[in-house]
DNA sequence: TATTATTTTGAGATAGCTTATCAATTTCAA
DNA sequence: TTGAAATTGATAAGCTATCTCAAAATAATA
């Protein structure tokens, strides 16, 4: 996790932000995790800080969005944060029945979607793909 | 919109619900957009009824995708609603920067994923594919 | 057409998630 | 160490969407 505490350390640097105790305690919990909600983080980091506070929980994540350590991403009503720091872009499927979500790339379909840009006339900054669905087991 | 209406007497046939004045009026008005915010319909219908409630687009624009003549996609906070009455399933270009939408379509992409899926143990039933840039114009 | 059971509506209350406010605290450069 | 500037925590406020329920509308039946 030295890496994307080196990543945080220069966007703050650059923005005139200031690196704090809880930055660094969320930096660290978000790391363990492939998605999570604000909400999710809140009640987990309550053992190791009772006095947390949600808001600033929401203000670090969206931090951590600017830094290009995080994605957020929109299901349902709810934002999920993604850790993308450790590994390249990402898409998802994900089971209706159960929840589960599960990761996928595929350059191939990655290629196409610059195609289909192009043909438009965009430049792409990002994008989402997501597969809703049963997975295998959901679907009996 | 005969045969939209037609599907909607269907759909409120089989699950005894009832046509009303201002499902009516709300289905000439979906139809006439190609995405919309229950919240735009609201203030674009107040003319034409100004008693019709808010909570009647929701639960009407809800109906209509029950119906499978709209479907709901998450913008950010907000919801749209899309017409998918007349064509079949497209995806989404997003202008960040003047918040155009373009639609398309790419059977090739909707192939590969179905190959993603397949792969993953998942039967897919919808997806979302969404492109975020500048379109040619914002982009100087 | 009149009756009546059922559904729908409108208005406001409520719920869930996220951001804004602001005094007190913490950070960090000088 | 000092002090300007940023951050925090607690809570209020905002926003979108749904729920509540009495009154109204619909549609099946007589």
């Amino acid at each position: 996790h030295v890496k994307e505490m080196q990543a945080l350390k220069e966007h703050l640097g650059k923005h005139q932000l200031k690196l704090t105790r809880q930055r660094e305690l969320i930096l660290n919990a978000f790391l363990r995790q492939e998605h999570i909600t604000a909400e999710a983080m809140y009640h987990q980091l309550a053992k190791a800080d009772p006095h947390l506070g949600l808001a600033t929980i929401y203000r670090t994540l969206n931090l951590f969005c600017d830094a290009g350590l995080a994605q957020a991403r929109h299901f349902g009503s709810q934002t999920k944060y993604d850790n993308v720091s450790h590994k390249g872009h990402h898409d998802h499927l994900i089971c209706t029945g159960c929840e589960k979500i599960v990761e996928f790339e595929n350059e191939e379909i990655e290629r196409l979607q610059e195609e289909v840009a192009t043909r438009n006339g965009f430049t792409i900054k990002t994008h989402r793909l997501e597969l809703y669905g049963l997975c295998s087991r959901c679907r009996h």
